[in-house]
DNA sequence: CGGAGGGTTGAGATTCATCAACGCGTGTGG
DNA sequence: CCACACGCGTTGATGAATCTCAACCCTCCG
């Protein structure tokens, strides 16, 4: 791959923010282009990092495997996300599993190269630094949502999040992923899952599907917290119910 | 402050590591050494993050609270630990509190220098890297642990890790926090913590007030997993139980 | 047409949190 | 020196909530 055209389509991965043309085509020069059936498995656990995954088209997840076979997941993500960069810098082997969950396109890139152009280019180190933390923020919030949240308050809290990023001015929005991947992600089973969802009916918002539906651009502000609020546009206005309740 | 000899009594914090003499001093020279009583609240949720924490003695925690009010403690510090360094690039407000769990002296080090030192100097952005990732490994295994594990197991994959950072000649460790505290950074009750307790003397696990002794020196492997035990000094010896089970 | 997989619904079992009481060590103040 | 309060940890009884198991519907696809 010797250009980054195809990252056009969407919005420009995280990775290459600001980089130099230089470092993005040593980065990409060393890479190789794939693409995965359903459901094929990239990283075991225990496997010694290779790649970081650029996912253009497609899915991919991220989970843990307990020894009775139970499966934990960690990340979920939609094209423009990479994964495995974290796992780099971590030392030792994998402690997770990557999996595609739909037909995937992705590009890998060596962990040669990574581990030194973190040392040559601040810049991409930086980066680096800026997804990582993502992540970290992300895994706090799933660690909280499993001590202390109902599953109501889990799914209503993800449902917020991606309402924000499908932009609010929206009153509905698709699963990017199937329910049961979804309950799993948020720590719970298929039928809680959809147990939760015939609660969520009562507070305005509807399931037809894969597609979410509220009854105005407020339903979810229950489920909003002082940290999340910072993404919200209507934050500190008059129009945020949150707000005003507090 | 404007030397390093505080920090001969423990092992060396992971942010200085191989850090040109250049970057050590210009960090000290920016950051402060202050000593706070136990429970002091040093960052709040919501808070725009100022200071990296490094705990020279004494304790930390960091914790998540939720409206109802309920705490979810995502970390516990001890002397060489750091914190805050992951919330300065997740860009926004602090998502966590920040609080001494103990009489704690610790030397707080400005945003300003961090955020400086890592476009410059790339040792130092990979030192964070390493720490930040870390962090994210630990927050995986509390999130499957809280997924897929019994309380019990929780409790030993737990101790094992303590065991083995303590070195895993010896037969025996100290909680280095109160009871009640593990319990909530294992996402239980403390009641429910003192029932799992007494399942683990079956196990040849007794509990001595904050004393934890073994009969012998793989009562753990039970609680081990592939990505532990790359950390475990008789892996891939005979003398890992685990291995010679599986 | 028939099978497979995802999703939903129902009934039952299990498990952990909750509430309450108690023992114990510590510190404090009369 | 003693009485007392306080915090931590433990133990017991109870209840609520979720997981498990099972059956069923639906769509998709060979």
């Amino acid at each position: 791959m010797n250009s980054l055209s195809e990252f056009n389509e969407f919005r420009r991965p995280q990775l290459f923010e600001k980089l130099s043309e230089e470092s993005q085509q040593r980065i990409l020069e060393c890479s190789v282009l794939r693409d995965f059936e359903r459901n094929r498995l990239l990283v075991q656990q225990g496997d010694t990092p290779r790649f970081v995954y650029l996912v253009l088209n497609g899915s991919i997840r991220t989970f843990r495997i307990s020894e009775e076979g139970e499966e934990a997941t960690i990340r979920m993500l939609e094209p423009g996300d990479t994964c495995m960069e974290a796992v780099m810098f971590m030392g030792g082997p994998s402690p997770i599993n990557v999996q595609t969950i739909k037909n995937t396109k992705a590009l890998m890139i060596p962990e040669r190269i990574i581990k030194i152009l973190v040392l040559e280019d601040a810049q991409f180190a930086f980066n680096l630094l800026k997804i990582v933390t993502r992540h970290y923020k992300n895994a706090m919030h799933q660690i909280d949502a499993m001590n202390i949240k109902t599953p109501l308050k889990r799914i209503g809290y993800y449902f917020l999040l991606k309402h924000l990023e499908h932009g609010n001015d929206k009153l509905d929005f698709k699963l990017p992923f199937e329910k049961q991947m979804v309950a799993n992600y948020l720590g719970m089973t298929p039928e809680t899952f959809s147990r939760s969802l015939k609660q969520m009916r009562a507070m305005g918002i509807t399931v037809d599907d894969d597609t979410i539906k509220m009854k105005d651009a407020y339903s979810l502000c229950h489920f909003c917290d002082a940290d999340t609020a910072s993404l919200c546009p209507a934050h500190n206005t008059e129009n945020c119910h949150l707000c005003t309740r507090h």
